[in-house]
DNA sequence: GCTAACTTGGAACGACCATTCCAAGATGGC
DNA sequence: GCCATCTTGGAATGGTCGTTCCAAGTTAGC
């Protein structure tokens, strides 16, 4: 029987998801991985292919761990509006203050920058952006139903308003937009869409 | 006397644009703007100074000849909510389709990139979007004087709004969204600041 | 036509990049 | 203890990056 690895591969995509995510793809060096985790240059090839694939690998882990259970929360969340409104809270929070203030969202990121035209990447964001759409409209759907929503709002439209929003809030935060402001932009969406806007927060 | 420019700073700067544009800064090298002008590297020193001067000129520029004036166009429009409307249809099309489809914005480009940690950069986004909020107010509040406008909507805040919707427009245009889905989502946007919302477009 | 002042061409520099290669080391089954 | 097999360390490769430097060329006034 071989040798076995004398790392954790899982700790490693954290720290190459940390760098990817505060300093950006074309910023981040394999050295800088090599240093963040002590792993070996050829460690890292062996086991991940190269950059290229460890930062896919770090950007689906991303959609996965930080992502996806904020976006199944929302979509199980029972009480419509509310549940949009405290997605939002959570988000500026994150995005404008904490250990990641500033960073935005590594999936936001990766639309802006020439990462975008890789397949599998690409693959990503539209799999991340489909299931935040789902998510909203899921909400909104609870809505619906206990009549928290405009007559006139259709649940499925009204989701991409949202998450189009999402990711207006996550850009503008890493110029330094102050979380008030953001509150009360995202208030004022909420607020078009509620039956009684008085209710949302 | 000494000798004059053999070229054109302007148009150098036009080229400069368009590759940090298409392609990002990153992945534009200095080489890239020399091959694109045929002006040589030290003329392109000795004009500019460097990378970072040329990539803070060029978005100057761009803020200032491309977006500058269709926000003058916007906040000078007398219609109102129709004008706001024509924006976001130019925007659209201009981002999906033509010469410049998938481009994005490079004023939102540059918000994800590790380029906005430069000041002065950071001055030509915060300045930018000011411009923005501004042009999109001015229009809110001219739809306001016809009482096209909802009466329980604050023009400055669906400004707000209206400018990230903006940049989420931008940014996922990069990643291939249909034209018409965003229109749609757009004018549901719209319509929920009308007063008769059959009537904005 | 001479000269001072500036531009231009092109080589050269040093730093960094992702990646590869290979010898040395470690491991677990036999 | 041996060996096949994988991992690991570290040097090395080839390329690209932004930037600098200097000699040669070009210009406009005298």
């Amino acid at each position: 029987m071989p040798d076995v690895k004398h790392f954790d591969p899982e700790a490693v995509l954290d720290s190459a998801e940390e760098l990817f995510w505060r300093r950006g793809v074309t910023s981040t060096g394999v050295r800088d991985i090599v240093s963040a985790t002590g792993v070996n240059r050829s460690s890292l090839y062996a086991t991940f292919g190269g950059k290229r694939e460890l930062y896919v690998a770090a950007l689906r882990r991303y959609a996965d761990r930080r992502s996806g259970p904020v976006f199944r929360r929302l979509a199980e969340d029972d009480r419509g509006l509310p549940a949009i409104a405290d997605f939002f809270r959570a988000l500026i929070r994150a995005r404008c203050s904490g250990e990641h203030a500033r960073w935005g969202c590594l999936v936001t990121n990766a639309h802006a920058g020439p990462e975008q035209d890789d397949p599998d990447i690409r693959s990503v964001l539209q799999d991340h952006h489909d299931r935040l759409r789902a998510a909203m409209c899921a909400a909104l759907e609870r809505a619906r139903a206990t009549g928290g929503l405009r007559p006139d709002i259709v649940p499925a439209t009204s989701a991409d308003v949202l998450a189009l929003l999402a990711y207006g809030v996550n850009l503008r935060s890493r110029a330094g937009a102050s979380p008030e402001a953001l509150d009360e932009t995202v208030t004022a969406v909420l607020a078009s869409l509620a039956t009684r806007p008085e209710e949302i927060r």
